[in-house]
RNA sequence: GGCGGGUUGCCCGAGCGGCCAAUGGGAGGGGACUGUAAAUCCCCCGGCUCUGCCUUCGAAGGUUCAAAUCCUUCACCCGCCA
């Protein structure tokens, strides 16, 4: 099977130029490139789709370069934006271009002798443009009917307007493809369908400048059964960056996929075999309630953004402190692992020990500590899994694991821990 | 630049001088049922030193015993005209 079978199978093909064409120039190494831009510290679990799809490119011997938008990211996509967004100042982007070339970085091989990965900044190459240049050599061959009629600028104009910035913004990308083809013959860009403006924008103009050619490949949004966003928790996105979202949730916000997206997310996201998967999908179907599927999915995506070490980790972290399970069994070391995984808080031993409520609120578990009242009021309020009642409660020093760890819940699945110190 | 309409809690959206921490929906949270799933049902959903107090209805002033609601100025958005 072929990448672009593989592709289609994963159903992560949405739109494509002339597919047959492509499928011949894949058959040789070629260079194609994927573009984020810095709009958050860090990337999310819905970057990583595409992010993916590169890193498939690369395993089937393709050079990817990924480009991290310095300068894009300074101006603002429409796309999928029904409002115009504030710009963030010079220092924040290039600060942001930085940590997520480090993210990048994890998912490509830079060190293979044939066909080693390359991260790129766009604002190597429009930086030194002068505005002049910018309008006379680039601008000039774009068609402000065009650039109009294109989707996401078309939709803002209904949706109540743009500025002159986002609406370049297409013609900035579409440079980017230019200077890759020219720099490094990329010949391939591949994106979100809500891109497919913005490549071809970049194909044109790659036609009108050099008479080269070039494909274009996007990857279809990501939808989930029930409708809601991929990616979002209640705590907000799900981010690649440890700081951001713990591991441990990180593990958990798959591991908690909905039953009808599971497998689809396999497809999606691991890069197990076809065999591998469809094995999965017959176990899961026998038995969902095993929850193998998701188990697996949870456990390759940890170790792909990760580590094994960590995987391995906040897996038996999970395992230790889920549920009813007898917290006093564990023994010290056990339990300080699987509680580094936790947000934590710490107390004196020479103080009052705070009430639960306190307690919580200072893990950041909870917004406030009316929340953390509304629990306890509700009854999903637990110290080491024992429900606990009262707003008034204290844990006493007795309740401390081994002389030194408490284990707050709340509901089914939020953990704390606090320490004595 | 002129005229008109708008800005309400995480989002959408009622309210148009006291009964407003503010109707309703969505999102979210807790519980029940389960499989750390979905669906369903019940409850909750500004904050706090919590029978009370404090801060919210674009911003700042003002009128009033009392303002999200009236007046003034400013900012931003939308529409029509220049």
């Amino acid at each position: 099977m072929n990448l672009i079978e593989d592709l289609r199978w994963r159903g992560l093909l949405a739109q494509s130029t002339d597919e047959a064409a492509l499928a011949e120039s894949l058959k040789k190494p070629l260079t194609l490139y994927v573009g984020f831009d810095p709009t958050a510290p860090s990337l999310h679990v819905g970057n990583l789709v595409v992010l993916l799809v590169l890193r498939r490119f690369q395993l089937a011997g393709h050079i990817p370069l990924a480009l991290v938008g310095g300068a894009t990211g300074l101006v603002g996509d429409p796309s999928g934006k029904n409002e115009e967004r504030t710009l963030n100042s010079s220092d924040t982007v290039s600060e942001w271009v930085g940590r997520i070339k480090e993210q990048v970085s994890v998912f490509l091989d830079f060190n293979t002798s044939k066909n080693p990965a390359k991260v790129v900044n766009n604002l190597d190459w429009t930086a030194p443009l002068s505005a002049i240049e910018f309008l006379r050599d680039i601008g000039k061959h774009f068609s402000v009917n065009q650039m109009l009629a294109r989707d996401s600028v078309a939709s803002r104009l209904e949706a109540g307007g743009i500025s002159y910035t986002e609406f370049s913004y297409q013609v900035l990308q579409s440079y980017d493809y230019l200077e890759l083809f020219r720099r490094y013959n990329c010949t391939l860009q591949l994106g979100g369908s809500d891109q497919w403006g913005n490549i071809v924008a970049g194909l044109d103009l790659i036609r009108r400048v050099e008479q080269g050619s070039g494909h274009a490949l996007t990857v279809p949004l990501l939808t989930k059964a029930d409708g809601t966003k991929f990616g979002k928790t209640a705590g907000g996105s799900v981010w690649l960056d440890p700081e951001m979202t713990s591991p441990y949730a990180f593990f958990q916000y798959w591991l908690n996929t909905d039953d009808k997206d599971v497998i689809n997310f396999l497809k999606v996201f691991s890069f197990k075999s076809h065999a591998e998967i469809t094995e999965l999908e017959k176990s899961h179907i026998e038995n969902p309630g095993l929850r193998e599927a998701h188990r697996e999915l949870a456990r390759e995506l940890t170790t792909l953004v990760h580590s094994k070490e960590v995987a391995e980790r906040v897996e038996a972290a999970a395992k230790a402190l889920f549920g009813q399970g007898d917290l006093s069994q564990l023994d010290l070391l056990t339990l300080k692992s699987a509680l580094s995984e936790l947000p934590q808080t710490k107390v004196s031993s020479l103080e009052e020990i705070p009430t639960w409520v306190d307690l919580i609120a200072a893990t950041g578990v909870v917004d406030s500590k009316s929340a953390a009242r509304r629990i306890v009021k509700e009854g999903g309020a637990y110290l080491n899994n024992e429900k606990i009642s009262g707003e008034e409660f204290r844990p006493s020093k007795n309740d401390f694991l081994c002389g030194k760890y408490a284990v707050l819940r709340k509901g089914k699945r939020d953990l704390a821990a606090i320490e004595l110190v």
